[in-house]
DNA sequence: GCATGAATGTCCAATTTTATACATTTTAAG
DNA sequence: CTTAAAATGTATAAAATTGGACATTCATGC
């Protein structure tokens, strides 16, 4: 799952305390939904809190003639939604299931009253959220201040430290385009630019990374200053 | 101040309650700052807390060559370098005082005490931080899907939005530009076309918004959907 | 092993944005 | 009123990115 925002970081339920995790699944509902079927709509006003039980969520908007830019993709345990619960403002995104997906719908109402009794709820959240918005201000600086290679291989190199370096992963060319919200003869090209420095190697649906620490190093001279 | 990012919200230190005002003043030192003065770097691991106390901090990263990029500007009350005490995470941007500043520092030894005992503290923080993340998403969806006439107009709109509807702004373009992280060239172009349309009027130094309904309804039929 | 659909590599013209430069307008100081 | 500095308006060429098209390569089922 190609997900910049929570890769390789802990999900909301995983930074619960053992004895509230039952508590926060007894709250809600478990819905079912289709693959691309919609959860939320991007406007709206309904307050409630959702985590992913299985299955995951594609998080985006649509554009009047259908088209539909992704800013991430959600998988269990993760939670969206929560602002709703403490901030008077319209959804950001459209958030349909990716696959079959069983989603834990909470209403504000049962929600608030947990998050009163423990403070140990309030913490789970803003850890999440320091992470997400640690990560979106490093893909934000990365979309204005970096060339697309660059900002190419600051993506890779992300993905790929998810369970704990992985060295290969499966992705089509097309869907990390996606991902990254660039067209994918621009991504085609910045990946065969990475190939040729010998940072990487492509193949057919996956991306291999040939030397971890040299990314990295690549990835800091390049990316940070 | 230009203030993409927490314009027309509630501080951290307006969100706590009374008794904690005090508490979170003396856990910290309060430090003095001339103009320009470097506060963080990007890429510290230092861990603590930043509170503004008077003046204000402009965030974002220094280029190799000297250049600047601009995410946010942050006033009285606001915090930053929260993550670094619940993730272990290099910092993301540089900080430095616009104008004579006042930071309250707090260590992460200290802080992490108060946070322990006082369940208000993660309330307070997580409502601020909800509202970061729920701006950098409409900012960063706005720069990957919007032409810059509209991405420029959601901005003034925003920006115009605090101190309950005020109707014309004090900012150069040039100043405008920087926040928004695009040319100056654009920027003059963008609002050229929003002033024929008749949203905004062009001054010397401000910006007036015409119709603060219309400039609404505007948005929200050429940038939501 | 062959056929077929899927995925990749690459080209081009069109568009957007930038950097740079310079003319014009406005403000404020003398 | 004059003048200089500051800010804005605008033109041009260069650069980056996109969309579309198309040939090539790969994987898989038959």
């Amino acid at each position: 799952m190609l997900d910049l925002l929570s890769a390789n970081t802990p999900s909301f339920m995983d930074s619960l305390p053992e004895r509230l995790i039952g508590e926060i699944i007894r709250a809600g509902t478990i819905m079912t939904y289709d693959d691309g079927q919609l959860i939320h709509n991007r406007g709206d006003m309904k307050r409630g809190i959702s985590i992913v039980v299985s299955g995951s969520v594609k998080v985006g908007i649509y554009g009047e003639d259908g088209s539909f830019v992704m800013t991430t993709q959600f998988g269990p345990g993760q939670t969206f939604g929560e602002f709703t619960l403490f901030v008077d403002l319209p959804r950001t995104h459209d958030v349909s299931a990716s696959g079959p997906t069983q989603i834990n719908q909470i209403s504000a109402a049962v929600f608030n009253r947990l998050y009163e009794a423990e403070p140990d709820i309030a913490r789970a959240l803003l850890t999440t959220s320091l992470i997400r918005t640690h990560r979106l201000l490093e893909m934000m600086d990365a979309m204005r201040r970096l060339p697309m290679r660059e900002r190419v291989a600051k993506a890779i190199f992300t993905l790929t430290q998810m369970d704990g370096g992985l060295h290969t992963f499966e992705c089509r060319q097309s869907d990390l385009a996606f991902t990254l919200g660039v067209s994918r003869a621009s991504l085609s090209t910045a990946l065969k630019q990475l190939s040729d420095i010998g940072l990487i190697k492509l193949g057919y649906g996956h991306i291999q990374l040939l030397d971890t620490d040299r990314m990295r190093t690549w990835v800091a001279e390049n990316c940070s200053a």
